[in-house]
DNA sequence: CCTCGTTCGTACGGTTCCGGACCCTTTATC
DNA sequence: GATAAAGGGTCCGGAACCGTACGAACGAGG
């Protein structure tokens, strides 16, 4: 089996690895290609593989008993999922599914254990990385109390645009309103704002992001700090 | 030093250590009175200690550069906090503050280290504990998406009331307010919902739970998933 | 080129919630 | 007992969003 090398792998959490621990891992990684609204995991299913992500984004979506659905974190090539696989839990709390179809190298769940068990380095990055995630979490609920429609939108659009290699983010207005919860109408008349400010651009499944620092100073508060910890969190480990 | 026994606790997360390893880690515990309004953590300053509550309830408070506040996370003798301890972080991302008067053993954040390293089982239980919390943050974060101001405020009237012995909730509505990042008015309003429906009685900074059943029906999907799965992550650890 | 499913634009009434204000009651302070 | 402070009840206009619906535009497949 070919070892991939570590520079070339394009996750930033197994780029952060000293060279050695990334040599002793790397076995155990596969390549995988996930399409576009596979799911990585589903509530309640064992858990049965990690996945890092080399492009593409996912999203972890909650759902509740009576069917309300919305994202609560987001993740691309930054992080790896699920995170509960790093506190020893075998069933997958929520939902995580591909929004944007990418590259991943994937682990089983075992071996995963197994390096949390014997790799200090691998243990102390993912659990840094559960840490930012967390962060990311709170942040959710905070915007989600407090923001409108327009500015949770710009913020998404952030969060996706730091993932994705280039301008282009290829969803569609329904797609977007299920992660925010709001209706469809919602995202339509948003994104329709965020153009006539010339934030970006929007066509049929796809949005084009053509100013990206006028949008981070639309949606003011509601984006900065979880990506400005995740910085610091990642900084500096070793 | 005296050292409390396992049982006299009231903590759940110290009574579910093996007692062996609670004698272990116990002398690192002192017993701490927290007034209602305490910061037990300041964002952006050091951890100094961990908490780990007998009785009174806290909150985890995130805020935004322009001074947005929301309640992300709520905890009480089911827990401890805060848990980015657990992740080797030194420095407090979020605000937590008490909302209600309690008491507390707390334990030097060295010697946290010190156990989360050296204690197999220690080390278990607490992260067992953030993933519970984590599950708690998705579930507020969904919750602000898609609930209203009645079944978020009863929402969060029932993890009050799991936190507390007895019926009683001593809490303004100002700070209720704050928590679930509304105008106090909607919330005098949505608690005389709760009262004409006979699910409370509210008097001036007391809160009475009169039907916690009809409650939680009335609450509907707003409560109930996280603290499922805080059972069921923590029940036959070891 | 035609058809059909997907995606997006738009409209309308209704509801919830906000921002802000005002005043009354209860409790604390001296 | 006077005064101040804290807590709570209520009202108003307006903004934001929702549920719902309908139709136009686009794109893939025959």
């Amino acid at each position: 089996m070919v070892v991939p090398s570590q520079a070339s792998l394009n996750n930033q959490l197994l780029t952060l690895l000293p060279e050695a621990d990334y040599r002793q891992i790397a076995p155990d990684l596969a390549p995988f290609n996930v399409a576009r609204g596979a799911l990585l995991a589903r509530a309640g299913d064992p858990i049965e593989h990690v996945y890092y992500l080399t492009s593409g984004i996912g999203s972890l979506v909650a759902s509740t008993p009576e069917g309300n659905r919305a994202e609560a974190g987001i993740f691309g090539r930054e992080g790896y999922i699920p995170t509960s696989a790093a506190m020893g839990v075998e069933l997958s709390v929520h939902d995580v599914i591909m929004q944007i179809e990418g590259d991943a190298y994937r682990m089983e769940f075992t071996a995963f254990r197994k390096w949390m068990d014997n790799n200090r380095y691998f243990a102390k990055v993912m659990i840094r990385c559960i840490e930012a995630f967390s962060i990311q979490l709170t942040y959710t609920a905070i915007s989600n109390a407090v923001h409108g429609v327009d500015e949770r939108l710009a913020r998404w659009l952030l969060m996706c645009h730091d993932r994705v290699s280039g301008n282009e983010i290829p969803l569609t207005h329904e797609f977007i309103s299920l992660m925010l919860a709001v209706r469809r109408p919602s995202v339509t008349t948003a994104l329709h704002v965020l153009e006539g400010n010339g934030f970006i651009r929007s066509f049929r499944g796809n949005i084009i992001i053509r100013n990206r620092q006028a949008l981070e100073e639309f949606a003011r508060d509601a984006y900065g700090k979880p990506e400005a910890e995740y910085q610091r969190l990642m900084t500096g480990l070793f």
